[in-house]
DNA sequence: ACAATAACTAAACGAACGTTTAGAAAAGAT
DNA sequence: ATCTTTTCTAAACGTTCGTTTAGTTATTGT
């Protein structure tokens, strides 16, 4: 038939996120995208259509990368203790990379906050439910709470890890873990 | 001499201020701000010199209105509970307004973390360093605490103000003040 | 070997960005 | 009333943005 491609989808679109999750969305251009990636212009949009399905193809990847240690919590049968075990693991896989960049998924939840991105927004809000819902579930682990106690509690625990995530693009790895501990003393 | 001008500069930073508050430096445009402050862009050069000056001269004002509800926490004898009060008081602040933008100084801690500013950078950590010194002072008026355990609660209680402000953007109110007894729970 | 077809390169597109500038309008001083 | 000085209007500046397109290169099936 004719040429093949010279690059893996799956490796330019984990180069995309990196940048993306570094920069934002209005901050990564395409000109550094194109570096990054490795590969021209013209090949990005034959791929991915545009910079925004490009950002959604690097969100999907996100979430799957970080699918492992949602499974992880979803399997877990020690309640609250697998929720702090998870605020770690969430934070000790942002900090695997090189730069503290938080949590990709929280960055763009953020920036988008103000905007009107339907296919975004919705990325976001079925994560955060998703997760509000396991949250939940380990926490009936503990028969003793009533229905009230246990909304406020996952509540608290789902801004809690928002603000670690915001938080840990700015703070070192040691305040954050005081931070943990003294979220769950409170539990 | 010559014409005056047609409009009072602090009401105008004011307009340029709301703006920035809600979409965040780079998203803001001159266009939009030609709009919202209802003068022309020579009119802005002419004031502010560009659109940097003119955001942090928005910043400046931002700080100036907060510093009242930073003076009450400061002259507070209470300890803990002067700082809860000062949660509270920061929520209802960002509250009054029709949206919920959360909190300018944060907003642009998080849209700045990333980009090499000087300026804004040194607004940011004097603002920071002078909330920690003010927490830690209200803590350390329970004299049973060490001086370990002020640090750690000190660190606890700025992460949570930067989730709080972070979180604000996008919770509602009850959550929010969910958040926050929770929060204060077992300090 | 050759034709067909897809992937690549690089230049250009219009639009929007922050910023500047030339000229018209207006108000105080003489 | 006129001159001077400053504000204001509006158009244009050079860049950069995301996106497209014409033309070249390479690879596969026959």
């Amino acid at each position: 038939m004719a040429r093949t491609k010279q690059y893996n989808e799956t490796e330019v679109v984990e180069k995309a996120m990196n940048l993306f999750w570094k920069n934002g969305y209005e901050t990564t251009s395409m000109q550094m995208l194109e570096k990054e990636m490795g590969i021209n212009k013209f090949s990005i949009y034959s791929s991915f259509g545009n910079k925004h399905g490009l950002f959604l193809e690097s969100l999907k990847l996100y979430k799957a990368k970080v699918s492992n240690v949602l499974d992880k919590l979803k399997k877990g049968n020690n309640g609250i203790e697998d929720i702090k075990q998870f605020f770690y693991d969430s934070v000790n896989s942002s900090f695997k990379s090189d730069k503290n960049k938080g949590c990709f998924l929280t960055n763009t939840y953020n920036e988008f906050s103000e905007k009107e991105d339907e296919c975004i927004q919705k990325q976001m809000n079925s994560f955060m439910d998703n997760l509000k819902a396991i949250i939940i579930e380990k926490l009936e682990m503990d028969t003793s709470k009533n229905e009230e106690t246990i909304t406020k509690q996952a509540n608290y625990l789902l801004l809690a890890k928002h603000g670690l995530a915001a938080a840990s693009r700015v703070n070192t790895k040691e305040e954050i873990e005081d931070y943990i501990e003294m979220v769950f003393k409170n539990l």
